[in-house]
DNA sequence: CTAGCTGCAAAACCTTTGCAGATAT
DNA sequence: ATATCTGCAAAGGTTTTGCAGCTAG
């Protein structure tokens, strides 16, 4: 099941946080993009698609406090804005083409024995949501994936 | 043999730009830092230090040709600014410890089958040298390394 | 000679912060 | 009642850009 709101607000009020109106506009919002990957002007823009009222410094505010709440985590697809998901969402790595922009996402399993592996030799335990990493994808190479 | 300002400045002419001072102590920096990381601020810096004058702007214009030449690269360490390295250095991943900022570099070999795994399955090329990975480093996460 | 480079200054971008007033609890 | 939150506006840090003049080739 996915998260709503409603839990959204339940994880900010079991931190001590209060509850107004712009927090219940980004929660909608988080909410609602439990599978997206929008940043802190997206996020914003929904909220203000909601009808509802933000400035982006509360956004911002917002989102740290669902991060202190650890139901929010944000990640670096490239060079853009972060971006923000839910950390209820399975864990992900992402791969960012540096010619077309193209993101893919990495299946857990693809990433579990090469991180084993590190964690293994150098004792170093990779957060996989922070940061997308680069290359090139099958088209832009000239190389199309066999599986 | 590792690179010398020279070298740089003839990757330069071959790509039809033309030398001047700052360029000069630019691609003298670059050419002693070769082990280092250095972002476009410690580079101006070191600019200075050699008794040279340069503005940032002219610093990034440089890194920039340097970087069209295909003799440079520049990679982000964690939410700081872009750090500058030599194309020729060997690839290396970063692993950035969230808790105590420490970085650690991984060896091509430890990238390798992974990235060919990754490669295989989706086609996608992996650049190691752009985006570190993040996570938390054995000391932090109470995981001494075992090898 | 002239295309390309320079310094300066200003802007762009994302994000954080200071503040006085408003509000949830 | 009061600690927390809000909007506004301004600043922060990094990088880019416009421009008029300078300079390498």
């Amino acid at each position: 099941m996915h998260i709503t709101a409603d839990d959204l607000l339940d994880a900010l009020r079991a931190h001590g946080h209060r509850i107004t109106a712009p927090r219940r506009a980004v929660c909608t919002v988080v909410a609602a993009s439990h599978a997206d990957h929008l940043d802190a002007t997206e996020i914003l823009a929904q909220v203000q698609n909601l009808g509802a009222s933000a400035d982006q410094s509360t956004v911002y505010r917002t989102l740290e406090a669902l991060e202190s709440a650890g139901i929010l985590t944000h990640g670096h697809l490239g060079h853009r804005a972060a971006v923000y998901h839910l950390a209820t969402e399975p864990p992900h790595q992402h791969l960012v083409c540096n010619e077309c922009g193209k993101t893919l996402t990495l299946r857990p399993e693809e990433m579990a024995a090469w991180a084993q592996a590190i964690e293994q030799s150098t004792g170093f335990e990779i957060d996989p949501n922070h940061f997308a990493l680069t290359g090139r994808c099958g088209r832009c190479a000239g190389r199309p994936a066999t599986g």
